[in-house]
RNA sequence: AGGGGCAUAGUUCAGCUGGUAGAACACCAGAUUCUGGUUCUGGGUGUCAUGGGUUCGAAUCCUGUUGCCCCUGCCA
C-alpha cells in the first residue's frame, strides 16, 4: 500500500519512522488472546489492527495462544479464536504459536534473573505481600525474603519447580523497586505454584509465569517489532521494558497502547458477556445478540462488513463508544450488494381481488437482486387471494401515507394495480380482511397510460404461501450505555430484545433459495437462515432504513 | 492524595514541521426510484476542555487549571 492510501493514526506514524529511520527492515506484529473465551468485536478491533498493520508494512503477524494461566483456558477456546480469526478473513499461516511451547525458555530467563540477583523466592502469603506492597499513596516495603542468596533462591526455584512446594506457597519476584510510585514496578511475581493440568503441557509444569513477566519474553522469542496492546497496560510498560533490558533476548520490542472499542447498546467485557450466557439473558455465545464474533456471524454480519466499520473508526488512545449505528451501516451496505430479494409478510391481513377469477393463478417474474443481474429473476405465484402487511393498510390515513387505503390505488410489487373498495371487521372491529379490485392492464406493475401509483406495497398468493419463523433482534440493552452512572447492566437489558414470528408467509421461493446465502425481505430487512435450527428459521440481521417510521415518530 | 494516560462537530476520528478546521456515520432538506430501501444533490450543527503566555498569526509551541479514564490479582 502507497503511503498515501494509508490511514494516518498515531501507530503507523510510529511504524513509519521506524521502517524509514533504518531500525526496522521489516515489522513484525501478534495478535495474543488467551484461550479462556469467545472472541467479541473489540478483539476484532484488535485483531484487524495487529494483522492490519502487518498486510499493510508488508511484515507478519504471529497468531499466538498467551495460555499462561491453565486454570481458565481450554482448548475449546484455541479451536473457537482460530475459528473467528479465519472468519474475519486473516491468515497466520504457519505462524500459531502457544506461550506454553516457551515454558522452558522463560523458566530460562527466570534462572538468569536470579543469577543477576533480579529475582527472588518468596515465602509471603498472598494477604502478606499485599500488605507489604503499599497502596496508591503509599510505598511498599521490602519482603524479608528478599535477602535470601542467589544460591539458596536458585535451589528454592529448582524444587518449586520439581512440586516440591504446595500452591501458594512461595513464588519468584523481580527485585526492582517496592516504594516506585508504579505499582507494577514493587517487586512483581515472575512465577507462582499452580498445581493444575494444563491443556497442552499436561502435567509436565507446576509453576506457570505471569502475564507481565512472560508477555515480554514472548513478543521477544518471535522478535515481534511492534507489540500492540490496549490502555490500560500502559503502566506496565515500563516492567515490560525492564523485562526486555535484563534478560537476554534476541530482540527488543516496542509496546504501544490504544483504545480499545466500546460499542452503545452493549456491553464487552468477558465477565458481562459471561454473566449473560451463564444467566441465561441470552442462549448461549452465539446468540444473535451477542457482540461475539459467533454471534455475528449467526446475526448474518458479513466479515466484511466488520472489517469496514474496524477501519472506519480509526485507532487513538482516548476511551470513546462508538455508535452501533455506524456497524449497522457497514453491514447494510454489504448486505444491499450482495443479498437476494423476497417477499415476506410479517403481520398478515387478508386481501381478496374481488374482480380476479376465482382458482386462477399467474406467475409473475421478480428480480432477485437489482444491485446484481447476476442473480437473475424468479417467478412469484398470484391469486385471488393475498397477503399484505397490515401496517401497509390505514382506514384513516395522513396524506403522506403512501400506502393502501380505501379508494386510494396502490402498486402490488411486480403484479398489478390495485384499489380498495371495502374493509370487513370483524365484532370486535378490527380488520379482518380488504375488498379490492385490480387493473388487469397493470400486470408486471406498469400502467400503459402512463398513471402513477404513490406507493408499492409487497404481498404474497394465500394459497401459496409458506409458513417460516422468524427471529426478530433488536438491541440487548435499552440504553447507549448499559452500565452509565454505575448502573446494573442487567437492570437495561431491553425485554423486548427478541421477538419470535412463527407464521411469517413467504413466497415459495424462499423455501429452496433462503437458505443459501442472506436475503432481504423487501421492505422489512436483511435475514439469514439460523445456522443452530432445522428448517425455515430466519434471523434478522439488520432492518431496512425506516424514513416512514420517522415521519410517524415526528407526529 | 501517588503514578500513568486522554480532551477537535451529536458520535468516531484526520488535521505532518504554527496561516482562524475536515471525513465518515448520525441528523435536516430536496431529487430519483416498481423496496418510504438504494442512489444523487444540498446543509456544518465547532468558544478545537479552560485561563494565561510566545507570535503579525495558535487546534498546533510554552504554562497554569479543570474534567474523564486506568493502576493497590500469586488474572490477562
Amino acid at each position: 500500500m502507497s503511503d498515501e492510501n494509508l490511514k494516518s493514526n498515531f501507530i503507523y506514524d510510529i511504524i513509519k519512522e521506524d521502517l524509514a529511520s533504518g531500525k526496522h527492515q521489516s515489522i513484525v506484529t501478534r495478535f495474543p488472546p488467551e484461550p479462556n473465551g469467545y472472541l467479541h468485536i473489540g478483539h476484532a478491533k484488535a485483531i484487524c489492527t495487529d494483522f492490519g498493520a502487518a498486510i499493510d508494512f508488508g511484515g507478519t503477524c504471529n497468531l499466538r495462544m498467551d495460555d499462561t494461566n491453565p486454570s481458565k483456558e481450554d482448548t475449546e477456546f484455541v479451536d473457537s479464536i482460530q475459528e473467528d480469526i479465519k472468519w474475519l478473513g486473516f491468515n497466520w499461516e504457519d505462524r500459531l504459536y502457544y506461550a506454553s511451547d516457551y515454558y522452558e525458555k522463560i523458566y530460562e530467563a527466570a534462572v538468569e534473573l536470579i543469577k543477576k540477583d533480579l529475582a527472588f523466592v518468596c515465602d509471603l502469603t498472598p494477604e502478606q505481600m499485599r500488605e507489604f506492597r503499599g497502596d496508591l499513596q503509599n510505598p511498599g516495603k521490602d519482603s524479608p525474603f528478599k535477602t535470601r542468596s542467589i544460591e539458596e533462591n536458585l535451589d528454592l526455584f529448582a524444587r518449586m519447580r520439581a512440586g516440591e512446594f504446595e500452591d501458594g506457597s512461595k513464588v519468584l519476584r523481580a527485585k526492582i523497586d517496592v516504594t516506585s510510585p508504579n505499582i507494577n514496578m514493587r517487586d512483581p511475581v515472575l512465577y507462582r505454584i499452580l498445581k493444575i493440568h494444563h491443556h497442552r503441557t499436561g502435567d509436565e509444569w507446576c509453576i506457570y509465569p505471569m502475564y507481565d513477566f512472560a508477555h515480554p519474553l514472548e513478543d521477544a522469542f518471535e522478535k515481534v517489532t511492534h507489540s500492540l496492546c490496549s490502555l490500560e497496560f500502559e503502566d506496565h510498560r515500563p516492567l515490560y521494558n525492564w523485562f526486555i533490558e535484563n534478560v537476554t533476548l534476541p530482540a527488543k520490542p516496542r509496546q504501544i497502547e490504544f483504545a480499545r472499542l466500546n460499542l452503545t447498546y452493549t456491553v464487552m467485557s468477558k465477565r458481562k458477556l459471561r454473566k449473560l450466557v451463564e444467566e441465561n439473558f441470552v442462549n448461549g455465545w452465539d446468540d444473535p445478540r451477542m457482540p461475539t464474533l459467533c454471534g455475528m456471524r449467526r446475526r448474518g454480519y458479513p466479515a466484511t462488513a466488520i472489517r469496514a466499520f474496524i477501519d472506519q473508526i480509526g485507532l487513538a488512545k482516548r476511551d470513546s463508544i462508538v455508535d452501533f449505528a455506524l456497524l449497522e451501516h457497514f453491514v447494510r451496505t454489504e448486505l444491499n450488494a450482495s443479498s437476494l430479494r423476497f417477499m415476506g409478510v410479517f403481520d398478515p391481513i387478508k386481501v381478496v381481488i374481488e374482480n380476479y377469477p376465482e382458482n386462477h393463478v399467474e406467475m409473475m417474474t421478480g428480480i432477485n437482486n437489482p444491485e446484481n443481474e447476476n442473480d437473475g429473476t424468479r417467478q412469484i405465484p398470484f391469486s385471488r387471494e393475498l397477503y399484505i402487511e397490515r401496517s401497509d393498510f390505514m382506514e384513516d390515513a395522513p396524506k403522506k401515507f403512501f400506502r393502501l387505503t380505501v379508494g386510494s390505488e396502490v402498486r402490488l410489487r411486480y403484479a398489478y394495480f390495485i384499489t380498495c373498495t371495502s374493509v370487513i371487521k370483524n365484532e370486535a372491529g378490527e380488520i379482518v380482511e380488504l375488498r379490492c379490485t385490480y387493473d388487469p392492464a397493470t400486470k408486471g406493475g406498469d400502467s400503459p397510460d402512463g398513471r402513477k401509483v404513490k406507493g408499492t406495497i409487497h404481498w404474497v398468493s394465500a394459497n401459496h404461501a409458506i409458513d417460516c419463523t422468524v427471529n426478530q433482534y433488536d438491541q440487548l440493552f435499552t440504553k447507549e450505555n448499559p452500565e452509565e452512572s454505575g448502573e446494573d447492566f442487567i437492570a437495561n437489558i431491553n425485554p423486548d430484545s427478541l421477538t419470535v414470528i412463527t407464521n411469517v408467509k413467504a413466497e415459495p421461493a424462499v423455501a429452496e433459495l433462503a437458505g443459501t446465502k442472506p436475503f432481504q425481505f423487501e421492505r422489512t430487512g436483511y435475514f439469514v437462515k439460523d445456522s443452530g435450527s432445522e428448517g425455515l428459521v430466519f434471523n434478522r440481521t439488520a432492518t431496512l432504513k425506516d424514513s416512514w417510521a420517522k415521519e410517524v415518530k415526528k407526529s
